[in-house]
DNA sequence: TTGAAAGCGATACCAG
DNA sequence: CTGGTATCGCTTTCAA
């Protein structure tokens, strides 16, 4: 039965311009090596038609999805903002697509997400953090599709990873609050359970503490969900304690800003009364008050090796391969020695 | 030629398990029509062998892609963030996909975007603002995908808009500022040459001025990219007037923020010595110091029935119709009526 | 409940 | 430079 079917395809289009679908393919992917006669008479219908081949149809027969998926915990954060930039924007040079999918911290809709990415063979994987079900990365390595982590270090060569390290990163932070004579540390941090960044920030301050000879106080440290509104009522708690910390960390900086507008409200001055340093380096730490010492992330540059990384994979067939990027603790005004304490 | 392919495919597993292609398809698809122990032994097959269904083949033999496009013009703004997991999750229900683009305020990026979301053959496409070359607007239509305008609203019929109403809103809080006595009104906004919001709301503020009166001044206003620098910079600026405003007037709160923290550098008090009203109600507006005034934008509430009626026009060929959602002008302590200027 | 076969729309190889 | 045609992997009638 010849249905007479009104959808516009190349075959259509072939039959209107008394060629072959193959012409009409050709003019589409590699117009110079149609006659520029028949390949301006194509474009004209083409024009005229509004012919949008169907993508579909065409990464289906040319075996290349032309797709790279990218997986972050939230979108909320900005700090993922940079980081996917970076991505696309590397990834536009290299002719493939960015999917931007959002899990929300649940391993639950992040293994959907990988399903998905999978059935639409995408040929490459953007992952956040290390920590997910072995099987997750069984099924892409058996779909030969490359995939990297970030934001995370691995310790397994098998499971590469282009990030910084979470642990070095918070270390320093630690140290340079005890370097500045702070014994008593509050921490804020991320939920561990389903962040292992935070785990990770969150074991480094533990070890510092510990390599100083300071007890651990669970007193002293909140694992909250990253909404400035949590970490504003955990900080208030922990500036309210009988023996209050002289410094905090916070795992990043949003956590960071509702600390510190914790303090402003409750009259706790930072620096004097309280140190404060975050994590990740957001533009707004460098314009509120006191400007905020933190922990520069690299999200550009971590973005765009990974990015690089997996278009070689993709393209060039070579394999990923872990590498890690250094962080900067910069230092501004929401930090100082203790011993300045009393103005 | 039968070349033993080793991609695993339903024809594969169909050889493996004797059974015909349209079994395995159907295990896939509506397991319930298949035999209980066919369907067990098909099960287990796909399960051994980890199998993935090519998803274009899948979307592309059934003629529908499952997907709804959405594009914002920044990801970095969480104001989008609460707006797309609104989308999200109704779209969730409905066993859509979301697929999320950044256009970053480039209508040349943006129609790009469009152009391969046609190629995916979308089901539905989300839009922010309504400001944008007609002929978008008739290559959806002629493709049949339902789309929606969000984040604006819309003067044609024929482009359904789901949206508040920017002006409105914008009115509001400027007359809110001369109701509380206020006559030298600054206003950071926007780029209104690429961002058509920005625009009307940067127009519902002359009007207000024009309607009572006060004459416009070029030097209070200050159209800046998003950046919370750029607009720390606009409002020093601005407060360094010789004559400078007594409100400001900010129609984002990225751009509030960024003027509270100048105000409070330069110690100019808020509200006592500036009244600020920012627009989004992004959370951190509840814990800064003090606490801002703004409007509050149902994005959550929008991005839902955007979700919904793309859905309804997908599944159940509704036309999409406009819509026009509140928004509520919300009274912090970033703002006080002049007269109490003085302290 | 199952199978055979006809697409879906483009690509790409191989001739001519 | 152009055309014919096999193919990609799955869904979907239509019969059996």
């Amino acid at each position: 039965m010849k249905k007479p079917d009104k959808n516009i395809t190349v075959r259509w289009l072939a039959r209107k311009a008394n060629v072959s679908v193959a012409t009409v393919s050709r003019v589409l992917r590699q117009p110079e090596a149609v006659a520029p006669q028949t390949r301006e008479r194509i474009l004209g219908l083409i024009e005229k038609h509004q012919f949008v081949p169907d993508g579909r149809a065409a990464t289906f027969s040319s075996r290349r999805s032309g797709l790279v998926g990218l997986i972050v915990p939230t979108i909320s954060n900005s700090i993922y903002a940079e980081f996917t930039e970076a991505i696309q924007n590397r990834l536009q040079e290299a002719g493939l697509d960015l999917l931007i999918a959002n899990a929300n911290y649940s391993s639950e809709i992040e293994s959907v997400i990988i399903r998905r990415l999978i059935e639409s063979r995408a040929e490459g994987v953007i992952l956040t953090g290390y920590k997910r079900d072995p099987a997750l990365y069984q099924l892409l390595r058996h779909y030969k599709i490359p995939f990297v982590v970030t934001w995370s270090t691995s310790p397994k060569r098998t499971v590469p990873a282009i990030s910084f390290d979470n642990r070095a990163a918070a270390t320093e932070a630690t140290e340079m609050l005890i370097k500045l004579g702070h014994r008593r540390i509050g921490l804020i941090c991320g939920v561990t359970s389903i962040n292992d960044r935070a785990a990770q920030r969150l074991q480094a301050y533990r070890d510092v503490l510990s390599r100083n000879k300071i007890p651990f106080d669970p007193d002293l440290v909140a694992e909250r969900p990253f909404e400035i509104e949590a970490s504003n009522v955990a900080a208030t708690r922990l500036v309210s304690l009988a023996k209050p910390p002289t410094a905090l960390f916070c795992a990043n900086d949003i956590q960071a800003l509702g600390a510190l507008f914790a303090c402003q409200r409750l009259k706790i001055r930072v620096p004097q009364d309280l140190s404060i340093i975050g994590f990740d380096d957001l533009p707004i730490t460098r314009v509120v008050n006191p400007p905020l010492s933190t922990v520069h992330v690299p999200a550009r540059r971590m973005g765009y090796a990974a990015a690089e990384a997996l278009i070689n994979a993709a393209r060039k067939n070579l394999p990923v391969r872990s590498e890690t990027i250094s962080t900067e603790l910069i230092m501004r005004e929401s930090t100082r020695p203790i011993r300045s304490r009393t103005p």
